[in-house]
DNA sequence: AATAAATTTCACAAATTTTTCACGCTGAAT
DNA sequence: ATTCAGCGTGAAAAATTTGTGAAATTTATT
């Protein structure tokens, strides 16, 4: 994860820097709102933590600035005892705040919960139908005639990919890449071997996984 | 009515005693949601008005944190964006959600439905069947054959979040977050040996608790 | 403080899954 | 009809994942 951390006081940043590169997360730094709100438009971060009080643009405004380009988390850092305006801070989209001092471990479990709220927000549980293969990707679950088919977790995996991309051509670099993962470094033939297990599970309705000679696959109604 | 309001802004508090007392119910007051969460558990309150962002504990955590003990009907406060808040806070047993700027008499007339409707339906008292499996959430007994199985707490809230699942594919990950807590910072494995546990206090009935290879654990009927 | 209970970590074996690879077949272009 | 890159397939080897017992640690209780 991308975290750029913003704060007027370098000795803070350098320990933020510390947590979060700890966890292993990518750190970057701006000293003020300004910088933040120039890095934030011409970069994809995936959460900010931002200290209020800063000179030539504060906390908040820098916020609202940020949050009219890019919907990025953002968590408000602030001293104790320091008034500012909660219900402001929700209006702009703050999505939590710490209070200083704060200890690595509240910082972290406070991203962490940010961040996971987040990814929780796609709760899509039906049941897909094809003729007689039915798709359950919650309950992680296929059924064949109504038989339920074990499949291994690399087929579910594809199988539930290839049908997220119903109707559209996948090569097997981009299988292999959105499927196994930006770290695979084996043979593209894998993903043949997988297709094949994946069709021999799916019987009669193998039939929707279609060969792209010269291309790769994709699965068509 | 005992009623517990928390939010760190004593504005709001002492808005909201005033028209919860102007009803003729008891108000009590927590500032953060660590204090909610002591008190929850010392205290028989009717209803709990929490606030989303506080320092020490957020309202969502808090809540969940306070849920794992006791069933006490929580409305949500908070100026947040509705969407995605109403998804996660239904998913932690949110009843219902209000957001700010909210008039008094909007909020009493939440409390009065939420209370209603408990009072109208039992929810909670109902005990699960899962043929000879016995499962009495509100009074956290599990029975195994009419005997009654002695689970360590994080056996029962496994269990229970399994159950509230039910035919959901869990991850490990998912299952640390929300029984565990957000600031877990363990092995995955502690899951492993959780269900483990879990399994041989079920006897027959471990068949319920599936394996998911690769990704995690579901409840299934 | 001592003891008991619960939770977490860890290592190992067993089971399952993934990957590689070579062979033969297919189908499109010549 | 021939060619040949691309594909399907089976089987072996490599890698991963889970169940489990036991030890270590933390938390609760007396």
């Amino acid at each position: 994860m991308k975290i750029l951390i913003v704060d007027d006081e370098e000795m803070i940043r350098a320990v933020l820097r510390e947590y979060v590169e700890f966890e292993g997360n990518e750190a970057f730094e701006a000293a003020d709102g300004m910088e933040a709100v120039k890095l934030c438009r011409e970069n994809d971060y995936d959460l900010v933590l931002m200290d209020v009080m800063m000179p030539h643009l504060d906390g908040f405004s820098a916020v609202k600035e940020i949050k009219k380009a890019k919907d990025i988390p953002v968590i408000m850092l602030s001293a104790r005892g320091e008034e500012y305006d909660k219900l402001f801070a929700f209006e702009i989209g703050v999505d939590d705040y710490v209070t200083k001092p704060f200890s690595p471990k509240e910082v972290m479990a406070r991203i962490n919960a940010v961040t996971k709220r987040r990814a929780s927000k796609p709760t899509g549980n039906e049941i897909l139908k094809f003729e007689g293969l039915e798709i359950d990707m919650a309950g992680r679950n296929v059924y064949v005639d109504g038989e339920k088919a074990e499949l291994t977790p690399k087929e579910y995996e594809l199988l539930f990919y290839l049908v997220r991309n119903k109707g559209i051509a996948l090569t097997r670099e981009k299988l292999l890449y959105d499927v196994w993962g930006f770290d695979f470094y084996g043979d593209d033939r894998t993903v043949d071997t997988h297709i094949k297990m994946l069709r021999s599970n799916l019987k009669d309705y193998r039939k929707f996984v279609v060969t792209l000679r010269g291309l790769g696959y994709k699965f068509e109604e």
